[in-house]
DNA sequence: GGACACCAAACTGCATGCAATTGGAGCGCG
DNA sequence: CGCGCTCCAATTGCATGCAGTTTGGTGTCC
Protein backbone atom coordinates (compact mmCIF):
# COMPACT_ATOMS: atom_id res chain seq x y z
CA UNK A 1 0.00 0.00 0.00
CA UNK A 2 1.24 3.27 -1.27
CA UNK A 3 -1.37 6.18 0.09
CA UNK A 4 -4.87 6.87 0.58
CA UNK A 5 -7.40 7.60 -1.46
CA UNK A 6 -7.80 10.98 -2.77
CA UNK A 7 -9.58 13.66 -0.88
CA UNK A 8 -9.75 17.34 -2.26
CA UNK A 9 -8.92 19.86 0.89
CA UNK A 10 -7.98 22.69 -1.67
CA UNK A 11 -9.67 26.31 -0.40
CA UNK A 12 -12.13 27.04 -2.76
CA UNK A 13 -11.78 29.87 -4.98
CA UNK A 14 -13.96 32.49 -2.77
CA UNK A 15 -12.45 36.46 -2.90
CA UNK A 16 -11.82 35.71 0.51
CA UNK A 17 -9.96 32.34 0.29
CA UNK A 18 -8.19 34.05 -2.21
CA UNK A 19 -7.46 36.85 0.20
CA UNK A 20 -6.31 35.24 2.97
CA UNK A 21 -3.75 33.25 0.60
CA UNK A 22 -2.16 36.25 0.02
CA UNK A 23 -2.36 37.56 3.29
CA UNK A 24 -1.06 34.40 4.70
CA UNK A 25 1.80 34.94 1.72
CA UNK A 26 2.67 38.13 2.91
CA UNK A 27 2.93 37.03 6.23
CA UNK A 28 5.15 34.14 5.81
CA UNK A 29 7.72 36.16 3.33
CA UNK A 30 8.22 38.84 6.61
CA UNK A 31 6.73 41.21 4.13
CA UNK A 32 3.92 41.87 6.65
CA UNK A 33 5.67 41.84 9.74
CA UNK A 34 4.28 40.84 13.58
CA UNK A 35 2.23 44.24 14.40
CA UNK A 36 1.46 45.62 10.88
CA UNK A 37 -1.93 47.23 10.96
CA UNK A 38 -4.37 45.55 8.44
CA UNK A 39 -7.31 47.64 8.34
CA UNK A 40 -10.99 46.15 6.69
CA UNK A 41 -10.90 49.36 4.04
CA UNK A 42 -6.83 49.07 2.67
CA UNK A 43 -7.82 45.48 2.48
CA UNK A 44 -10.84 45.82 0.90
CA UNK A 45 -9.32 48.67 -1.91
CA UNK A 46 -6.24 46.63 -2.27
CA UNK A 47 -7.64 43.70 -3.14
CA UNK A 48 -11.08 45.37 -5.15
CA UNK A 49 -13.56 43.88 -2.93
CA UNK A 50 -15.71 45.35 -0.12
CA UNK A 51 -14.87 45.60 3.57
CA UNK A 52 -17.03 42.25 4.56
CA UNK A 53 -15.29 40.59 2.66
CA UNK A 54 -12.17 42.47 4.20
CA UNK A 55 -13.06 41.19 7.46
CA UNK A 56 -14.15 38.03 6.72
CA UNK A 57 -10.70 37.04 5.69
CA UNK A 58 -9.25 38.48 8.82
CA UNK A 59 -11.85 36.34 11.22
CA UNK A 60 -10.30 33.72 9.08
CA UNK A 61 -6.53 34.68 9.62
CA UNK A 62 -7.36 35.26 13.39
CA UNK A 63 -8.51 31.81 13.50
CA UNK A 64 -4.97 30.32 12.34
CA UNK A 65 -3.83 32.67 14.36
CA UNK A 66 -1.96 34.65 11.99
CA UNK A 67 -3.64 37.64 12.61
CA UNK A 68 -4.84 39.35 15.88
CA UNK A 69 -8.29 40.86 16.82
CA UNK A 70 -9.66 43.03 19.13
CA UNK A 71 -12.71 44.09 19.22
CA UNK A 72 -13.38 47.76 17.97
CA UNK A 73 -9.12 48.15 17.04
CA UNK A 74 -7.55 47.70 13.68
CA UNK A 75 -6.57 44.05 13.07
CA UNK A 76 -2.35 43.50 13.13
CA UNK A 77 -0.26 40.68 12.13
CA UNK A 78 -0.20 38.20 15.45
CA UNK A 79 2.65 39.18 17.41
CA UNK A 80 3.26 35.83 19.29
CA UNK A 81 5.24 35.91 22.58
CA UNK A 82 8.23 33.80 23.07
CA UNK A 83 6.67 31.37 24.52
CA UNK A 84 4.04 31.32 22.43
CA UNK A 85 6.52 30.16 20.02
CA UNK A 86 8.35 27.76 21.91
CA UNK A 87 4.97 26.31 22.58
CA UNK A 88 4.07 26.23 19.06
CA UNK A 89 7.09 24.54 18.18
CA UNK A 90 6.46 21.96 20.67
CA UNK A 91 3.21 20.75 19.12
CA UNK A 92 4.72 21.16 15.49
CA UNK A 93 7.07 18.32 16.40
CA UNK A 94 4.82 16.27 17.89
CA UNK A 95 2.68 16.71 14.84
CA UNK A 96 5.07 16.30 12.71
CA UNK A 97 6.76 13.16 13.79
CA UNK A 98 3.25 11.91 13.43
CA UNK A 99 3.39 12.86 9.68
CA UNK A 100 6.63 10.97 8.83
CA UNK A 101 5.88 7.97 11.37
CA UNK A 102 2.40 7.67 8.66
CA UNK A 103 5.17 7.66 5.74
CA UNK A 104 7.92 5.79 6.58
CA UNK A 105 8.40 2.72 3.54
CA UNK A 106 4.97 4.22 2.36
CA UNK A 107 6.35 6.80 -0.28
CA UNK A 108 5.93 6.33 -3.86
CA UNK A 109 8.89 6.71 -5.89
CA UNK A 110 6.99 9.56 -7.62
CA UNK A 111 6.50 11.09 -3.93
CA UNK A 112 10.33 10.77 -3.47
CA UNK A 113 10.92 12.09 -6.22
CA UNK A 114 8.71 15.10 -5.75
CA UNK A 115 10.20 15.40 -2.22
CA UNK A 116 13.88 15.44 -3.65
CA UNK A 117 12.82 18.07 -6.67
CA UNK A 118 11.79 20.45 -3.43
CA UNK A 119 15.16 20.15 -1.85
CA UNK A 120 16.87 21.00 -4.79
CA UNK A 121 14.75 24.14 -5.23
CA UNK A 122 15.67 24.86 -1.92
CA UNK A 123 19.12 24.51 -2.83
CA UNK A 124 19.02 26.63 -5.54
CA UNK A 125 17.38 29.26 -3.65
CA UNK A 126 20.11 29.43 -1.04
CA UNK A 127 21.40 32.75 -3.28
CA UNK A 128 18.07 34.38 -2.77
CA UNK A 129 16.45 36.34 -0.11
CA UNK A 130 15.79 34.80 3.62
CA UNK A 131 12.19 34.97 3.08
CA UNK A 132 12.24 32.78 0.49
CA UNK A 133 14.45 30.06 1.53
CA UNK A 134 11.92 30.42 4.88
CA UNK A 135 9.21 30.06 2.76
CA UNK A 136 10.31 26.96 0.89
CA UNK A 137 11.68 25.41 3.94
CA UNK A 138 8.00 25.31 5.22
CA UNK A 139 6.61 24.46 2.19
CA UNK A 140 8.69 21.48 2.66
CA UNK A 141 7.24 20.08 5.68
CA UNK A 142 3.31 21.00 4.27
CA UNK A 143 4.23 18.66 1.26
CA UNK A 144 5.17 15.92 3.88
CA UNK A 145 1.84 16.64 5.07
CA UNK A 146 0.00 16.84 2.45
CA UNK A 147 1.39 13.28 1.18
CA UNK A 148 -0.52 11.48 4.32
CA UNK A 149 -3.63 12.57 2.69
CA UNK A 150 -5.53 13.39 5.97
CA UNK A 151 -6.75 16.69 5.51
CA UNK A 152 -6.45 17.11 9.28
CA UNK A 153 -3.19 16.68 9.79
CA UNK A 154 -2.20 18.97 6.80
CA UNK A 155 -4.41 21.35 7.91
CA UNK A 156 -2.51 21.32 11.78
CA UNK A 157 0.77 21.15 10.22
CA UNK A 158 0.45 24.21 8.04
CA UNK A 159 -0.68 26.30 10.64
CA UNK A 160 1.76 25.66 13.22
CA UNK A 161 4.21 25.68 10.45
CA UNK A 162 2.79 29.01 9.84
CA UNK A 163 3.00 30.21 12.89
CA UNK A 164 6.45 28.90 13.54
CA UNK A 165 7.33 30.89 10.52
CA UNK A 166 6.03 33.92 12.01
CA UNK A 167 8.34 33.25 14.88
CA UNK A 168 11.41 33.38 12.89
CA UNK A 169 10.85 36.81 11.85
CA UNK A 170 10.24 37.85 15.38
CA UNK A 171 12.98 36.44 17.47
CA UNK A 172 15.51 34.79 14.56
CA UNK A 173 18.93 36.29 13.57
CA UNK A 174 19.77 35.84 10.10
CA UNK A 175 20.66 32.10 9.94
CA UNK A 176 22.46 29.81 7.67
CA UNK A 177 19.40 27.34 6.12
CA UNK A 178 22.59 24.68 4.77
CA UNK A 179 22.16 22.48 7.70
CA UNK A 180 18.12 22.71 7.78
CA UNK A 181 18.23 21.22 3.73
CA UNK A 182 20.98 18.83 4.88
CA UNK A 183 18.52 17.29 7.37
CA UNK A 184 15.73 17.71 5.22
CA UNK A 185 17.43 15.44 2.67
CA UNK A 186 18.38 12.79 5.47
CA UNK A 187 14.59 13.14 6.30
CA UNK A 188 13.52 11.71 3.06
CA UNK A 189 16.30 9.02 2.75
CA UNK A 190 15.01 7.40 5.72
CA UNK A 191 11.34 7.62 4.95
CA UNK A 192 12.61 5.87 1.47
CA UNK A 193 14.56 3.30 3.75
CA UNK A 194 11.35 2.97 5.86
CA UNK A 195 12.80 3.24 8.96
CA UNK A 196 9.83 4.64 11.34
CA UNK A 197 12.16 5.26 14.31
CA UNK A 198 14.86 6.88 12.81
CA UNK A 199 12.91 9.15 11.00
CA UNK A 200 10.68 10.27 13.84
CA UNK A 201 14.53 11.06 15.79
CA UNK A 202 15.15 13.25 12.89
CA UNK A 203 12.75 14.92 12.61
CA UNK A 204 12.44 15.78 16.61
CA UNK A 205 15.83 17.25 15.94
CA UNK A 206 15.34 18.74 12.79
CA UNK A 207 12.48 20.78 14.52
CA UNK A 208 14.41 20.87 17.53
CA UNK A 209 17.05 22.50 15.83
CA UNK A 210 15.27 25.00 13.89
CA UNK A 211 13.69 25.86 17.23
CA UNK A 212 16.85 26.52 18.69
CA UNK A 213 19.04 28.42 16.61
CA UNK A 214 15.45 30.22 16.14
CA UNK A 215 14.22 31.45 19.26
CA UNK A 216 17.94 32.70 20.60
CA UNK A 217 16.26 32.96 24.65
CA UNK A 218 14.96 36.33 24.59
CA UNK A 219 13.95 37.10 28.41
CA UNK A 220 15.77 34.38 30.50
CA UNK A 221 12.88 33.12 32.18
CA UNK A 222 9.33 32.53 31.00
CA UNK A 223 8.08 36.43 32.88
CA UNK A 224 5.35 38.27 31.44
CA UNK A 225 6.46 40.87 28.80
CA UNK A 226 6.86 44.52 29.17
CA UNK A 227 8.49 44.34 32.98
CA UNK A 228 10.78 41.87 32.30
CA UNK A 229 11.91 43.68 29.18
CA UNK A 230 12.00 46.66 30.65
CA UNK A 231 13.53 45.83 33.92
CA UNK A 232 17.34 46.32 32.72
CA UNK A 233 16.43 49.78 31.27
CA UNK A 234 14.78 50.55 34.50
CA UNK A 235 18.23 50.16 36.30
CA UNK A 236 19.87 52.13 34.72
CA UNK A 237 16.65 55.09 35.20
CA UNK A 238 17.14 54.69 38.94
CA UNK A 239 20.94 53.94 38.92
CA UNK A 240 21.91 57.87 36.71
CA UNK A 241 20.35 60.03 34.63
CA UNK A 242 18.19 58.70 31.73
CA UNK A 243 20.32 57.10 28.64
CA UNK A 244 19.28 57.15 25.01
CA UNK A 245 17.55 54.21 24.61
CA UNK A 246 19.45 51.53 22.01
CA UNK A 247 17.46 50.91 18.65
CA UNK A 248 15.60 47.90 19.54
CA UNK A 249 13.65 46.21 16.68
CA UNK A 250 10.40 47.35 17.48
CA UNK A 251 6.87 48.04 15.76
CA UNK B 1 7.23 25.97 39.74
CA UNK B 2 3.92 24.88 39.66
CA UNK B 3 2.68 26.42 36.25
CA UNK B 4 2.97 29.36 33.54
CA UNK B 5 1.69 32.47 33.67
CA UNK B 6 -1.76 33.24 33.03
CA UNK B 7 -2.80 34.57 29.51
CA UNK B 8 -6.58 35.26 28.20
CA UNK B 9 -7.35 33.42 25.37
CA UNK B 10 -10.98 33.68 26.01
CA UNK B 11 -13.24 34.39 22.96
CA UNK B 12 -14.40 37.90 23.16
CA UNK B 13 -18.10 38.63 23.46
CA UNK B 14 -18.56 39.44 19.55
CA UNK B 15 -22.06 38.30 17.98
CA UNK B 16 -20.14 36.01 16.03
CA UNK B 17 -18.05 34.53 19.34
CA UNK B 18 -22.38 34.18 20.98
CA UNK B 19 -23.22 32.03 17.62
CA UNK B 20 -20.11 30.19 17.26
CA UNK B 21 -20.32 28.90 20.99
CA UNK B 22 -23.80 28.52 20.87
CA UNK B 23 -23.93 26.42 17.78
CA UNK B 24 -20.14 24.32 18.97
CA UNK B 25 -22.43 23.39 22.31
CA UNK B 26 -25.29 22.29 20.39
CA UNK B 27 -23.22 19.96 17.86
CA UNK B 28 -20.96 18.36 20.33
CA UNK B 29 -24.44 17.38 22.64
CA UNK B 30 -25.93 16.18 19.19
CA UNK B 31 -28.92 18.50 19.41
CA UNK B 32 -27.16 18.92 15.51
CA UNK B 33 -26.50 15.99 14.14
CA UNK B 34 -24.17 15.97 10.96
CA UNK B 35 -25.57 16.95 8.20
CA UNK B 36 -27.56 19.17 9.70
CA UNK B 37 -28.62 22.40 7.32
CA UNK B 38 -27.63 25.39 8.97
CA UNK B 39 -29.06 28.33 6.79
CA UNK B 40 -27.69 31.46 7.13
CA UNK B 41 -31.03 33.49 7.22
CA UNK B 42 -32.85 30.94 9.73
CA UNK B 43 -29.61 31.28 12.17
CA UNK B 44 -29.61 34.90 12.31
CA UNK B 45 -33.38 35.12 12.69
CA UNK B 46 -32.90 32.15 15.84
CA UNK B 47 -29.77 34.71 17.93
CA UNK B 48 -31.19 37.88 16.43
CA UNK B 49 -28.24 38.87 14.44
CA UNK B 50 -28.30 39.49 10.83
CA UNK B 51 -26.97 37.00 8.11
CA UNK B 52 -23.78 38.55 7.94
CA UNK B 53 -23.17 37.96 11.35
CA UNK B 54 -24.57 34.13 10.85
CA UNK B 55 -22.03 33.82 8.20
CA UNK B 56 -19.63 34.97 9.45
CA UNK B 57 -20.03 32.39 12.57
CA UNK B 58 -20.33 29.32 10.02
CA UNK B 59 -17.24 30.61 8.41
CA UNK B 60 -15.25 30.35 11.77
CA UNK B 61 -16.54 26.77 12.54
CA UNK B 62 -15.21 25.76 8.93
CA UNK B 63 -12.28 26.52 10.18
CA UNK B 64 -12.51 24.70 13.05
CA UNK B 65 -13.62 21.77 10.95
CA UNK B 66 -17.28 21.36 12.15
CA UNK B 67 -19.06 22.76 9.47
CA UNK B 68 -18.67 22.27 5.87
CA UNK B 69 -19.37 25.44 3.70
CA UNK B 70 -19.98 24.73 -0.16
CA UNK B 71 -19.66 27.33 -2.39
CA UNK B 72 -23.59 28.74 -2.92
CA UNK B 73 -24.68 25.98 -0.82
CA UNK B 74 -26.48 25.43 2.32
CA UNK B 75 -23.79 25.12 5.32
CA UNK B 76 -23.95 21.65 6.58
CA UNK B 77 -22.78 20.28 10.22
CA UNK B 78 -19.97 18.49 8.86
CA UNK B 79 -19.78 15.00 8.53
CA UNK B 80 -16.11 13.53 8.68
CA UNK B 81 -15.52 9.87 6.76
CA UNK B 82 -14.35 6.92 8.85
CA UNK B 83 -10.71 7.61 7.76
CA UNK B 84 -10.94 11.65 8.65
CA UNK B 85 -12.91 10.42 11.89
CA UNK B 86 -9.24 8.20 12.65
CA UNK B 87 -6.88 10.88 11.62
CA UNK B 88 -8.48 13.08 14.63
CA UNK B 89 -8.12 10.37 16.97
CA UNK B 90 -4.62 10.00 16.22
CA UNK B 91 -3.75 13.75 15.99
CA UNK B 92 -5.32 13.85 19.68
CA UNK B 93 -3.32 11.44 21.05
CA UNK B 94 -0.18 13.01 19.71
CA UNK B 95 -1.53 16.51 21.50
CA UNK B 96 -2.59 15.41 24.50
CA UNK B 97 0.10 12.88 25.13
CA UNK B 98 1.94 16.32 25.25
CA UNK B 99 -0.46 17.75 27.45
CA UNK B 100 0.54 15.23 30.17
CA UNK B 101 3.94 15.65 29.79
CA UNK B 102 4.33 18.80 30.21
CA UNK B 103 1.84 18.52 33.45
CA UNK B 104 2.84 15.39 35.01
CA UNK B 105 4.04 16.31 38.46
CA UNK B 106 3.43 20.24 38.11
CA UNK B 107 0.03 20.22 39.07
CA UNK B 108 -1.26 22.37 42.62
CA UNK B 109 -3.13 21.01 44.82
CA UNK B 110 -6.01 23.18 43.91
CA UNK B 111 -5.52 21.98 40.45
CA UNK B 112 -5.81 18.29 41.41
CA UNK B 113 -8.82 19.43 43.43
CA UNK B 114 -10.18 20.52 40.00
CA UNK B 115 -9.75 17.82 38.27
CA UNK B 116 -11.19 15.32 40.66
CA UNK B 117 -14.46 17.51 41.02
CA UNK B 118 -14.72 17.17 37.17
CA UNK B 119 -15.01 13.77 37.36
CA UNK B 120 -17.05 13.43 40.09
CA UNK B 121 -19.52 15.40 37.83
CA UNK B 122 -18.97 13.09 34.95
CA UNK B 123 -19.57 10.31 37.54
CA UNK B 124 -23.11 11.94 39.22
CA UNK B 125 -23.82 12.25 35.32
CA UNK B 126 -24.01 8.71 34.54
CA UNK B 127 -27.76 9.00 34.91
CA UNK B 128 -28.14 11.72 32.77
CA UNK B 129 -28.11 12.00 28.50
CA UNK B 130 -25.81 10.05 26.73
CA UNK B 131 -24.97 13.37 25.10
CA UNK B 132 -24.25 15.10 28.55
CA UNK B 133 -21.82 12.50 29.13
CA UNK B 134 -19.63 13.12 26.20
CA UNK B 135 -19.77 16.81 27.04
CA UNK B 136 -17.94 16.02 30.02
CA UNK B 137 -15.93 13.84 29.49
CA UNK B 138 -14.33 16.20 26.15
CA UNK B 139 -14.57 18.99 28.66
CA UNK B 140 -12.54 16.87 31.08
CA UNK B 141 -9.72 16.96 27.99
CA UNK B 142 -10.17 20.38 27.42
CA UNK B 143 -9.48 21.45 30.88
CA UNK B 144 -6.64 18.98 31.19
CA UNK B 145 -5.19 21.23 27.97
CA UNK B 146 -6.12 24.44 30.27
CA UNK B 147 -3.91 23.87 32.88
CA UNK B 148 -0.90 23.79 30.44
CA UNK B 149 -1.74 27.84 29.72
CA UNK B 150 -0.59 26.95 26.35
CA UNK B 151 -3.39 29.05 24.58
CA UNK B 152 -2.18 27.49 21.36
CA UNK B 153 -2.22 23.84 22.98
CA UNK B 154 -5.86 24.34 24.27
CA UNK B 155 -6.92 25.43 21.06
CA UNK B 156 -5.86 22.53 19.09
CA UNK B 157 -6.92 20.31 21.93
CA UNK B 158 -10.32 21.89 21.73
CA UNK B 159 -10.89 21.99 18.16
CA UNK B 160 -9.71 17.83 18.10
CA UNK B 161 -11.97 16.92 20.53
CA UNK B 162 -14.81 18.70 19.38
CA UNK B 163 -14.24 16.89 15.75
CA UNK B 164 -13.66 13.76 17.67
CA UNK B 165 -17.11 14.21 19.73
CA UNK B 166 -19.08 15.03 16.23
CA UNK B 167 -17.82 11.11 14.96
CA UNK B 168 -19.09 9.78 18.28
CA UNK B 169 -22.43 10.89 16.73
CA UNK B 170 -21.70 9.61 13.94
CA UNK B 171 -20.29 5.66 14.38
CA UNK B 172 -20.78 5.47 17.91
CA UNK B 173 -23.22 2.79 19.68
CA UNK B 174 -24.78 4.01 22.91
CA UNK B 175 -21.27 3.41 25.19
CA UNK B 176 -20.70 2.61 28.34
CA UNK B 177 -18.74 5.38 30.06
CA UNK B 178 -17.67 4.22 33.25
CA UNK B 179 -14.16 2.84 31.78
CA UNK B 180 -13.65 6.27 30.55
CA UNK B 181 -13.87 7.82 33.94
CA UNK B 182 -11.92 5.38 35.76
CA UNK B 183 -9.52 5.93 33.23
CA UNK B 184 -9.54 9.75 33.65
CA UNK B 185 -9.15 8.76 37.83
CA UNK B 186 -6.47 6.75 37.24
CA UNK B 187 -4.84 10.04 34.50
CA UNK B 188 -4.85 12.36 37.56
CA UNK B 189 -3.52 9.92 40.33
CA UNK B 190 -0.63 9.25 37.35
CA UNK B 191 -0.06 13.26 37.14
CA UNK B 192 -0.29 13.45 40.60
CA UNK B 193 2.72 11.34 41.15
CA UNK B 194 4.80 13.06 38.11
CA UNK B 195 4.89 10.13 36.65
CA UNK B 196 5.64 11.26 32.73
CA UNK B 197 6.19 8.56 30.74
CA UNK B 198 3.08 6.07 32.84
CA UNK B 199 0.31 9.06 32.52
CA UNK B 200 1.60 9.29 28.72
CA UNK B 201 0.72 5.58 28.11
CA UNK B 202 -1.99 5.95 30.49
CA UNK B 203 -3.37 8.49 27.67
CA UNK B 204 -2.92 6.70 24.72
CA UNK B 205 -4.37 3.54 25.81
CA UNK B 206 -7.38 5.79 27.18
CA UNK B 207 -7.99 7.86 23.15
CA UNK B 208 -7.04 4.39 21.88
CA UNK B 209 -10.09 2.52 23.26
CA UNK B 210 -12.19 5.49 23.00
CA UNK B 211 -11.48 5.47 19.56
CA UNK B 212 -12.24 1.63 19.23
CA UNK B 213 -14.85 2.01 21.34
CA UNK B 214 -16.47 4.15 18.77
CA UNK B 215 -15.06 3.66 15.43
CA UNK B 216 -16.78 0.42 15.05
CA UNK B 217 -14.80 -0.64 12.05
CA UNK B 218 -17.55 0.68 9.60
CA UNK B 219 -16.57 -0.72 5.71
CA UNK B 220 -14.15 -3.14 6.40
CA UNK B 221 -11.43 -1.47 4.96
CA UNK B 222 -10.88 2.25 3.92
CA UNK B 223 -12.97 2.08 1.18
CA UNK B 224 -15.08 5.39 -0.47
CA UNK B 225 -18.33 6.66 0.96
CA UNK B 226 -20.88 5.86 -0.83
CA UNK B 227 -20.30 2.73 -2.91
CA UNK B 228 -19.32 0.50 -0.21
CA UNK B 229 -22.21 1.58 2.10
CA UNK B 230 -24.53 1.09 -0.93
CA UNK B 231 -22.95 -2.22 -1.84
CA UNK B 232 -25.06 -5.07 0.49
CA UNK B 233 -28.59 -2.63 -0.64
CA UNK B 234 -27.55 -3.37 -3.93
CA UNK B 235 -27.41 -6.97 -3.71
CA UNK B 236 -30.65 -7.21 -2.80
CA UNK B 237 -32.19 -5.04 -5.46
CA UNK B 238 -30.42 -7.10 -8.25
CA UNK B 239 -31.55 -10.37 -6.45
CA UNK B 240 -35.32 -9.57 -5.62
CA UNK B 241 -37.84 -7.31 -5.83
CA UNK B 242 -36.63 -3.86 -4.26
CA UNK B 243 -37.42 -4.25 -0.79
CA UNK B 244 -38.19 -1.19 1.96
CA UNK B 245 -35.04 0.13 3.14
CA UNK B 246 -34.71 -0.49 6.61
CA UNK B 247 -35.05 2.76 8.68
CA UNK B 248 -31.73 4.00 9.03
CA UNK B 249 -30.15 7.11 11.02
CA UNK B 250 -30.43 10.11 8.34
CA UNK B 251 -30.05 13.50 7.54
C1' DG C 1 -45.60 6.17 -16.38
C1' DG C 2 -41.11 8.40 -17.03
C1' DA C 3 -37.82 11.83 -18.82
C1' DC C 4 -37.12 16.50 -19.67
C1' DA C 5 -37.63 21.60 -19.77
C1' DC C 6 -38.81 25.33 -17.13
C1' DC C 7 -39.96 28.34 -13.43
C1' DA C 8 -40.43 30.19 -8.78
C1' DA C 9 -38.90 30.02 -4.05
C1' DA C 10 -34.95 29.70 -1.22
C1' DC C 11 -30.53 30.71 -0.43
C1' DT C 12 -25.92 32.43 -0.90
C1' DG C 13 -22.20 36.17 -2.50
C1' DC C 14 -21.21 40.55 -2.00
C1' DA C 15 -21.48 45.79 -1.68
C1' DT C 16 -23.11 49.62 0.64
C1' DG C 17 -24.88 52.53 4.40
C1' DC C 18 -25.33 54.01 9.14
C1' DA C 19 -24.32 54.09 14.09
C1' DA C 20 -20.82 53.45 17.63
C1' DT C 21 -16.16 53.35 19.20
C1' DT C 22 -11.38 54.63 19.16
C1' DG C 23 -7.07 57.17 19.28
C1' DG C 24 -4.73 61.01 18.42
C1' DA C 25 -4.21 65.97 17.20
C1' DG C 26 -4.94 70.27 18.96
C1' DC C 27 -5.58 73.23 22.79
C1' DG C 28 -5.69 75.19 27.31
C1' DC C 29 -4.01 75.09 31.99
C1' DG C 30 -0.98 74.57 35.68
C1' DC D 1 7.29 71.66 29.48
C1' DG D 2 4.13 68.25 30.89
C1' DC D 3 -0.63 66.90 31.83
C1' DG D 4 -5.45 66.57 30.93
C1' DC D 5 -9.42 67.76 28.08
C1' DT D 6 -12.20 68.07 23.88
C1' DC D 7 -13.24 67.03 19.49
C1' DC D 8 -12.85 64.96 14.91
C1' DA D 9 -11.15 61.77 11.42
C1' DA D 10 -10.44 56.97 11.01
C1' DT D 11 -12.14 52.68 11.74
C1' DT D 12 -14.97 48.94 13.22
C1' DG D 13 -19.83 46.50 14.18
C1' DC D 14 -23.68 45.39 12.05
C1' DA D 15 -28.03 45.45 9.05
C1' DT D 16 -29.97 45.71 4.71
C1' DG D 17 -30.45 45.36 -0.32
C1' DC D 18 -29.60 43.43 -4.81
C1' DA D 19 -27.82 40.05 -8.05
C1' DG D 20 -26.67 35.36 -9.13
C1' DT D 21 -27.05 30.38 -8.10
C1' DT D 22 -29.23 26.26 -6.51
C1' DT D 23 -33.29 23.47 -5.45
C1' DG D 24 -37.31 21.27 -5.97
C1' DG D 25 -41.71 21.13 -7.91
C1' DT D 26 -44.93 21.48 -12.00
C1' DG D 27 -46.30 20.92 -16.50
C1' DT D 28 -45.45 18.94 -20.99
C1' DC D 29 -44.29 15.69 -24.23
C1' DC D 30 -43.01 11.19 -25.45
Amino acid sequence: MTARASSKTSESSDKVSVICRALRRAIIEQALEPGAKLPEDSLGERFGVSRTIARHALGQLAAEGLVELRRNRIAVVATPSWQEARDAFDIRIELERLVVRQLAGKLTKAQIAELNAHVDAEDRARGGTDAMSIRLATEFHILLAHMTNSPILVRYVSEVAYRCCLTLSLYSRPHSTECAINEHRAIISALAKGDETKVMDLMRHHLDSVANRALVAPTPQRGRDLLDILAPYADEVTSDRVVKLPKVARR
